[in-house]
DNA sequence: GGCCGTGTTGTTAA
DNA sequence: TTTAACAACACGGC
C-alpha cells in the first residue's frame, strides 16, 4: 500500500523515535523477509546506533554508526511500530529489535509477507538501487530528464509512471491522481504525449506529492504511521476509488478500468488523449 | 465455499 | 527490446 508519501511518513516518524537509538537484540521470526545473509544481517544491527533515518524510492533507510544501512520495503501491507518490550508478538509480527535499555522494540508487521530488508554498506546504497534500476526521487528530477525517461511507445502513460525506472517512488495511487491533475487519459500512449503535456505531468507529480506528504499520506485500508496515525490525503483524492462519484472538477461520473493489471480511475471528460 | 480484488515488485513469458 | 502476465501471501467481500 505504501507509496512515497506513505514511506516518507514513516521515515519522519522513524526520525523521531529510533535515530539516536540502538538497536539491542534482534528477533526474526520471519527469516525469508531479509534478502541478504542472516548471520552478516543479525550481527551488524545488533548493538548499533541509528544515525539517520531517510527515504529512497519507495525505500526506507536507516543508515547505522558501523557504515552500514538497513533498507526496509513496505511492499503493500508492511508496518513499524515502536512497542514496550513486554507486548507479546502479534499475528503477522516479523522482526523486531529491542532498543536502547530494552524497555521498548521496534517492530515489523506485515499481514501478507512482501515486505522485505536487506544489508548494504552505507556508500553502497545508491550504486545497489541503481543496479536494480531504480530512477531517479521526483523531486530532484529535472523537467528534461523526466521527459526523456517517459519515453516514447506504444505504453500506456499509467504503465510509465508505475515503472520505477523512469521515477522512483510513485504507485498506483498517486500515478492515477497526477494524470488526472495533468488532464492526461492514463491509457495514452507516451508518444502521443508531447513536451508541453510532460511539463504538466512532472508539475502535477511535484505538487501532488508535496501535498500528500504535508497529509501524512492517504489511508484506504491499511496505512499507519509507525505512530499508528492514519494519513489524511485521501479527502484530497479526486479520482482514486471514486468511480461512480462526480469528478471534482466537472461533475461527470469518475470511470474505473484496468491498465497493466492494475485498477485505474479517470474523469472521461477531463482526462484526454 | 470459491472467486475476485488489494496500495508492490522481481521474474517469466509472449 | 518492449510489454504484459504472474507469483509471492493473506484477507475481506460477494
Amino acid at each position: 500500500m505504501p507509496e512515497l508519501p506513505e514511506v516518507e511518513t514513516v521515515v519522519r516518524v522513524l526520525h523521531k523515535t529510533v535515530v539516536g537509538r540502538r538497536l539491542r537484540q534482534l528477533s526474526l521470526w520471519q527469516p525469508k523477509i531479509v534478502e541478504t545473509d542472516r548471520a552478516a544481517f543479525e550481527k551488524r544491527t545488533t548493538n548499533v546506533d541509528v544515525r539517520v533515518s531517510r527515504r529512497r524510492g519507495k525505500w526506507i533507510l536507516l543508515d547505522l554508526s558501523n557504515e552500514y544501512t538497513v533498507l526496509a520495503h513496505l511492499r503493500m501491507t508492511g508496518k513499524f511500530a515502536v512497542v514496550p518490550a513486554t507486548s507479546g508478538r502479534e499475528r503477522h509480527d516479523h522482526l523486531q529489535w529491542s532498543l536502547d535499555d530494552g524497555t521498548h522494540a521496534l517492530r515489523f508487521n506485515d499481514q501478507r509477507r512482501f515486505g522485505r530488508f536487506r544489508l548494504v554498506e552505507t556508500p553502497h546504497v545508491e550504486p545497489f538501487l541503481k543496479s536494480r534500476g531504480w530512477g531517479p526521487e521526483p523531486f530532484e528530477i529535472s523537467v528534461d530528464e523526466f521527459a526523456e525517461r517517459l519515453g516514447r511507445s506504444r505504453r500506456s502513460m499509467k504503465a510509465a509512471l508505475l515503472d520505477q525506472r523512469v521515477v522512483a517512488g510513485l504507485g498506483n495511487i498517486y500515478a492515477d491522481e497526477i494524470l488526472f491533475a495533468a488532464g492526461i487519459h492514463p491509457a495514452t500512449p507516451t508518444l502521443r504525449v508531447g513536451p508541453a503535456r510532460r511539463l504538466l505531468v512532472h508539475a502535477a507529480m511535484q505538487d501532488i506529492l508535496s501535498r500528500a506528504i504535508a497529509a501524512q499520506g492517504t489511508s484506504l485500508q491499511n496505512f499507519v504511521a509507525v505512530n499508528q496515525r492514519p494519513g489524511s490525503f485521501r479527502e484530497e483524492l479526486c479520482v482514486f476509488r471514486r468511480d461512480g462519484k462526480p469528478c471534482p472538477l466537472c461533475g461527470t461520473t469518475v470511470s474505473h478500468t484496468r491498465i497493466v493489471g492494475r485498477s485505474t480511475h479517470y474523469c472521461p471528460r477531463c482526462q484526454h488523449w
